[in-house]
DNA sequence: GTCTATAACACGATAGAC
DNA sequence: GTCTATCGTGTTATAGAC
């Protein structure tokens, strides 16, 4: 994806980076051009297209980072509480802290987002170690929790959980209200709702949904990674 | 949102959109470029734009096109059948099969809906028009039904199923298997599952759910027309 | 007022020399 | 790994023809 690593070349990639995102935040995304990156870095327009062959890739370079940083808070997160609503709440308020000051950026990789075989989608094969990690920390989550969901539906419920993420980051993305309050009342509401429909899973009479369920996450799961025949 | 309708004009503007449309289909969207299709038409780059503001406009015309049809079409849908999963399948598959032969073009205006701020974007205040018109035909679909839902979520319901409609959509859009089958198998799924919930909701312990289930509702179509304050 | 043409701009991206 | 030079394209400015 990247060029090989040696020292000069990661150092001048993070300061490119680094330099981007000032910029990104004082004029947004759009006003921000790579000329402009390239001459705050005392760099030559060519030269910072040999670190990131697009403008995009530095957005997706800064998502990797976040979800390293989200690693390693997400210790805290289990420790603080057994319950599952109070620590994936906990899990999603954090990924918003951390992009709070970029929130735009996440709409630039939104945008990507909806063509799975762009390689900078959040569904694309080239982002599924991205995408295993944020999964990853769900399950870390889920483990040892209080959560009550049906034996079939459980090892995919981390997988279902994530693509509610992805919704609740769309929202975020596109709340106007001050300090994206309804983002919050969103996540309290739709937390519960998640809470009581899982517990309703266990239920005899919801065998059937629960096939369902765990067919249509295989189906969504099976779009992204492997490259496939088109028509 | 377009200049006055006088004769002449809207003949220009059907002939570009449908040379346009042609040359979608034979190089793609992004390989089209709009010298090429002012040149095809016998214009100058400059009366194309008169007419499309931007590239992007062209697909929000071709896919408000298709809306007028659809509307057309729907009393052949009611009348088939009361069935509540047939007619939103039928509906549903419908749309596929207008859109069939541009379904790159449908990726297109996914990429402006992130940005519900966007004038292109399906939940913008500019397209309200069009998203209420999608809205009505599945209302008119779930009238006279045999479709089982509890009191409170019923007058929401049309709206929740648009929100489905467009997930349904997205993955569609990326679907590679042959004509798409596993859209179908999707759309099967979904639709048993979505009925069995319906269905559930009218059960007493699940008051709760329906509340929350509502009020979210409330808040995802809050965020879409007004625009508000930002931060 | 409605429509069209010409020219130019800005920016993302690339080619090729060093 | 960095440079300079250049391209292609979406979009805009502007002037004027019907």
């Amino acid at each position: 994806m990247t060029p090989k690593v040696t020292k000069k070349s990661e150092a001048t990639r993070a300061h490119i980076l680094q330099t981007a995102l000032g910029l990104f935040q004082e004029h947004g995304f759009e006003k921000t051009t790579m000329r402009m990156i390239a001459l705050a870095c005392d760099l030559s327009l060519g030269a910072a297209y040999y670190h990131f062959k697009t403008k995009e890739e530095l957005v997706l370079q800064f998502y990797a980072e976040t979800g390293a940083e989200a690693r390693s808070h997400n210790g805290t997160i289990t420790a603080a509480s057994r319950d599952f609503k109070t620590r994936l709440k906990a899990l999603l308020q954090f990924k918003f802290t951390q992009m709070a000051p970029f929130r735009e950026l996440a709409s630039v990789l939104a945008r990507q987002a909806t063509d799975w075989r762009n390689p900078l989608s959040p569904f694309s094969a080239e982002t599924r170690p991205m995408r295993d990690e944020a999964i990853g920390l769900i399950e870390e989550v889920l483990e040892g929790s209080n959560v009550k969901v049906s034996a079939p539906l459980r090892p995919h419920l981390a997988k279902m959980l994530w693509l509610y993420q992805m919704g609740v980051i769309l929202f975020w993305m596109n709340d106007p209200s001050p300090e994206q309050r309804r983002t919050e009342e969103l996540l309290d509401l739709s937390l519960a709702l998640l809470h009581r429909l899982l517990q309703a899973s266990t239920l005899p009479f919801m065998r059937g949904v629960n096939q369902s369920a765990v067919r249509i996450v295989e189906l969504v799961e099976g779009l992204a990674p492997t490259g496939e025949e088109e028509t």
